[in-house]
RNA sequence: GGUCGCAUAGCUCAGCUGGAUAGAGCAACUGCCUUCUAAGCAGUAGGUCUCAGGUUCGAAUCCUGAUGCGAUCACCA
């Protein structure tokens, strides 16, 4: 539309005698109820232009009308220019833009980003939660190397500390031994298990110290199962043989299982790091903290910094006994992954509780002058919450993850049966399908929703696979894939009919609009504006496919066109929602 | 209490840097499969965009305040 602008600038300067700059040009999409494809507001001109919005709109229109040729006709509505562009144009859009072998793939821009995501404990299996996590991870990282970066995804893995030797010391205690194998049990799901076992025999022994006279906090502390797991947390941090031997056994058990997640969810990553690897990272930082006067020591020994001026609190970042806090070790962890990859961006996928911690750890960086701080970003997104409340992992009311693909397998399988469509598939074939399917209405249902909202998950209600949804989007793409193969297309020379239907241009346009979106979106680091537009895009093919016959049109320009356009619906189709992890079948 | 975020149809959500009569889906109701896949299309109904001020030619969008909901304010991670 820079065509537009030039003109629009030039039709200021020879018909009102006055300057206006291309950025101030807003084009915007013409509204469905209105004629035209493209509206100019003039509103903010009439002050310049010396005359009514009506007579400057009807005024420009006349001038781009007669002087540009793409312009085929205008209307004036108030202050609105409303601009019809004629067939030539948008053949040429489509022929140039759309037809080009990058469409969809912007420009590499030379700039590094990190994306961390996932990132979870080794003490209990993924719940719907970390779904949402791991996918926006997941589809942000394809967004922005759609949008020419290049992307390192990284998880850091939270494999250490007391909640791991929780799970560690109900194992030994009350395990007898068990093991996935022997239990048939996931791995991550039968650490998860004595997770849960800890717990609840912790409480036991906090209410036996209760009934002795105990105040509740004295009782958390001095019950036996919390001395022993710290006790067995300082074995670990010695390096003591038999809890590290524990320690790896039961670590590898959960990675097995998260991998066997992660492959289902069709997520992956380029580097893994291990806290309990950084944890010990980040003490040097504190160092040149207190050098250049960033940090300050307080009479105990424990070094704090001073937020106040910021609107922030003073916050701990190290111990007085010298050791590590969180934020200690994720100072040296972001130095770290700097010194590693030197990215001009580092994304932190993390929830939004913990908006202030990040707020601090970027301010933080900042003050100790690291120049790549101000490429830190907290991309922060809703928690999931259940009808009632929040999930709990130690109390059992979590969606998990593993279970929730299976069940949406199931619906798939239930919903695709009933249609009776894929009768003649092979087994194979059909549980690939259940599977895309399931998951795609999954992935979709929690990405389309802006990230940093919070999302409200009801179990008892299945997810939809109608309307704006990924199996409707899915079935868009097998639609187009059915037609193309009964016309036996193949891609090639293109023919371009002399006159276009309305809905032919209007799915042109959109399909144009595909790479600003992209780059929009990944300004935003938001792939529901992507979900969004596939849904648009999926709408108008079938209005189009509904409105137009293509198999049975009686020129074969025409045709050849309509199917070249549905080839190009198909793969913009796909293209997005591969973005968002989704993959769609060539039939359904 | 301080700080941050959110509030749009009965429900779930769009609404680009302020622009026309606020849009989809689900649920409800009506039509459309002897013709390219009906997981579709077309239509009806459903709204004081939480409230009150302000800025502007023009506000769901920006500013201030209020209300409601959530998060956070650990020598936990």
């Amino acid at each position: 539309m820079e065509f537009l602008q030039k003109a629009i600038v030039k039709a200021f300067a020879d018909v009102f005698e006055t300057e206006i700059s291309a950025t101030q040009v807003n084009l915007e999409q013409t509204k469905k109820e209105f004629e035209g494809h493209v509206t100019f507001v003039v509103f903010p001109f009439v002050r310049q232009t010396k005359k009514s919005p009506e007579q400057t709109a009807t005024l420009l229109g006349q001038y781009l009308q007669a002087n540009c040729q793409e312009v085929e006709s205008f209307n004036v509505i108030k202050g609105f220019l409303n601009l019809a562009l004629t067939d030539a144009y948008w053949l040429g859009v489509f022929k140039n833009e759309v037809l080009a072998p990058d469409f969809g793939q912007l420009p590499k821009n030379g700039q590094k980003v990190m994306i961390e995501y996932s990132s979870p404990n080794t003490n209990k299996p993924l719940h719907l939660g970390h779904v949402r996590n791991n996918l926006l991870g997941f589809a942000v990282s394809n967004l922005l190397k759609s949008a020419g970066f290049e992307v390192i995804k990284a998880n850091l893995v939270n494999d250490r500390g007391i909640h791991i030797c929780k799970s560690m010391l109900a194992w030994q205690k009350f395990g007898k031994g068990e093991t996935p194998e022997n239990a048939g049990l996931k791995g991550d799901h039968l650490v998860g298990k004595y997770y849960v076992v800890f717990d609840q025999e912790y409480k036991k022994q906090i209410n036996e110290l209760l009934g002795q006279g105990l105040s509740e906090e004295e009782a958390k502390k001095q019950a036996p199962l919390i001395k022993e797991a710290q006790q067995m947390l300082l074995k670990w941090e010695q390096g003591d043989a038999e809890v590290i031997s524990l320690w790896k056994k039961m670590n590898g058990w959960v990675y097995a299982g998260f991998d066997e997640t992660y492959k289902k969810l069709g997520v992956s990553f380029d580097k893994y790091y291990y806290e309990s690897d950084t944890y010990l990272l980040g003490k040097d930082l504190v160092e040149e903290g207190l050098q250049k006067g960033v940090f300050f020591e307080k009479a105990d020994g424990s070094v704090w910094i001073d937020l106040t001026a910021d609107g922030l609190d003073e916050k701990l970042v190290r111990r007085a006994d010298g050791t590590s806090v969180y934020i200690t070790q994720d100072l040296g962890t972001a130095q770290l992954k700097y010194d590693e990859f030197n990215c001009d961006q580092s994304i932190y996928v993390v929830g939004n509780e913990q908006d202030y911690h990040f707020k601090v750890l970027f301010l933080v960086l900042e003050k100790l002058g690291k120049s790549w701080a101000k490429g830190l970003y907290h991309l922060s997104y809703g928690m999931v919450d259940l009808p009632s409340g929040k999930m709990k992992s130690r109390e059992g009311t979590v969606v998990d993850a593993d279970d929730l693909i299976e069940e949406m397998k199931l619906t798939a399988k239930e919903k695709t049966e009933a249609l009776g469509k894929v009768d003649h598939f092979s087994d194979e074939e059909k549980d690939q399908l259940y599977q895309m399917i399931g998951l795609g209405a999954l992935k979709y249902f929690l990405l389309k929703v802006e990230p940093k909202k919070r999302l409200l998950f009801d179990p008892n209600e299945s997810i939809d696979f109608q309307g704006n949804t990924g199996p409707f989007i899915q079935y868009t793409h097998a639609r187009i894939k059915s037609v193309l193969k009964k016309a036996g297309f193949v891609t090639g020379e293109v023919s371009f009919p002399a006159q276009l239907g309305t809905t032919e241009v209007e799915l042109l346009q959109l399909l144009s609009r595909y790479p600003q979106i992209v780059e929009q979106a990944a300004k935003d680091y938001n792939p529901a504006a992507i979900a969004n537009f596939a849904y648009d895009l999926a709408k108008t093919y079938n209005k189009f496919y509904q409105t137009e016959s293509i198999l049975k049109t009686e020129h074969e320009l025409v045709k050849a066109f309509r199917l070249q356009l549905s080839a190009s619906t198909a793969q913009t189709l796909n293209m997005a929602m591969a973005i968002l992890g989704i993959e769609v079948p060539e039939r359904m």
